[in-house]
DNA sequence: GTCATTAGTTTGATTAGTCAAAGTCTATGG
DNA sequence: CCATAGACTTTGACTAATCAAACTAATGAC
């Protein structure tokens, strides 16, 4: 699911190889082969970009990710932070006519556990907010939306410091210096977080 | 999910190869392979046995396999007679945790929409009844428990006629030379099938 | 017993996917 | 500009899966 959230961008054979876990020269190729079945455009030594049908079958994707993360949290009581891998594993192998009965089934969920919008089954998406943590004023309140990273590293601490999608939370300080910011939740202890973690962290108002 | 049921057999390689639909070739050299691994001992030009370890994994595979489909049918509220492919797809992808956080869900079942009993965890299977609707005596109302037909197709005729786990029937006449028994449920008109389709439905009492 | 038929095995070729290593570009710092 | 480091591509080799076709064993009819 490399790139599609940030439409448009030519993506690097080096990242593709790497979040692949294969060799260059092994991108190259496959790459070359997915370009012949005209999922995308392929720039020697540039990059590669979705075709429209490439990024038609990625939000299929995404919409099977999604739906099957949201699936095993909630109606299996998965933990949130170990949901991904399975996700990926299932997503391959459920067929439309599953996944529809299973969207159905969870109510036509907006977003999965992580916050992440649902593509519709015409491929559409609501767009995040692009506001973070990080932007947030002093002081607001602000409703955390979304979390971007997929690690179940970090997902395990955002659980256990209560930042999740749907609650509220405030940034008291923020410090240049220090590479933090301070948060509060309500009545517990304040903590603080750096400025790499918060901006994982997308709110909204 | 080739034998495992009617235990310890052999199991030809003409079965193997078209149950897998590849050459009779390849059949042997996948068995010969599946060997090397220890799941299966193989005599050539006599067919295949699994071991005890292969036997353990087949169990495993039948309960994923008929858990999936409880799911789909239960959960999902898919036809019966459809869900046989999906699960086969899904049953490779799916880990052992969800799979047991699945039979939670459904409580954990006892057999699967055709009556087919699920494996438990430790891998012990109940025994089915070896009495099909052709050995049933004249007159008695039994009960349907299992179908052993897995395709569409008699499914669907099945579930049209009512012919379904769990429901009555009795059987009133049997006619060798028609090859025909007829049947009737409870005030519903009567009807006929045919030897061949009537030791397909296994029945109790 | 012999032969024909059928089932099963072997062989050799083909394809696809992968990697290591050698080769080629390209951007950039001097 | 040029040299060079790093990113990317190409090449050649290897493995695994498969098939068609040639071969071989077993079975059954006579």
């Amino acid at each position: 699911m490399l790139s599609m959230e940030n439409d448009q961008a030519e993506v690097s054979m080096g990242l593709i190889a790497n979040s692949l876990g294969v060799t260059p020269g092994t991108a190259t190729s496959m790459m070359k082969n997915l370009q012949r079945e005209k999922w995308l455009t392929y720039k020697s030594r540039k990059g590669v970009t979705l075709t429209v049908s490439g990024k038609k079958l990625g939000m299929r994707m995404i919409r099977r990710h999604r739906l099957l993360e949201t699936f095993l949290v909630e109606t299996l009581g998965l933990d949130w932070s170990e949901i991904h891998d399975e996700a990926e594993e299932l997503e391959h192998a459920i067929s439309e006519k599953v996944l529809e009965r299973l969207d159905v089934f969870l109510g036509n969920p907006q977003h999965d556990p992580h916050g992440h919008p649902i593509p519709t089954k015409g491929g559409v998406i609501r767009k995040l907010p692009q506001k973070t943590l990080l932007d947030s004023a002093l002081g607001k309140k602000v409703k955390i939306e979304s979390i971007l990273d997929q690690g179940s590293e970090f997902l395990k601490f955002a659980q256990k410091k209560g930042l999740m999608p749907g609650k509220m939370v405030k940034v008291i300080q923020r410090d240049k210096m220090a590479d933090t910011i301070e948060l509060q939740q309500g009545k517990k202890p304040k903590f603080s977080l750096g400025f790499k973690s918060a901006e994982k962290i997308l709110v909204a108002g």
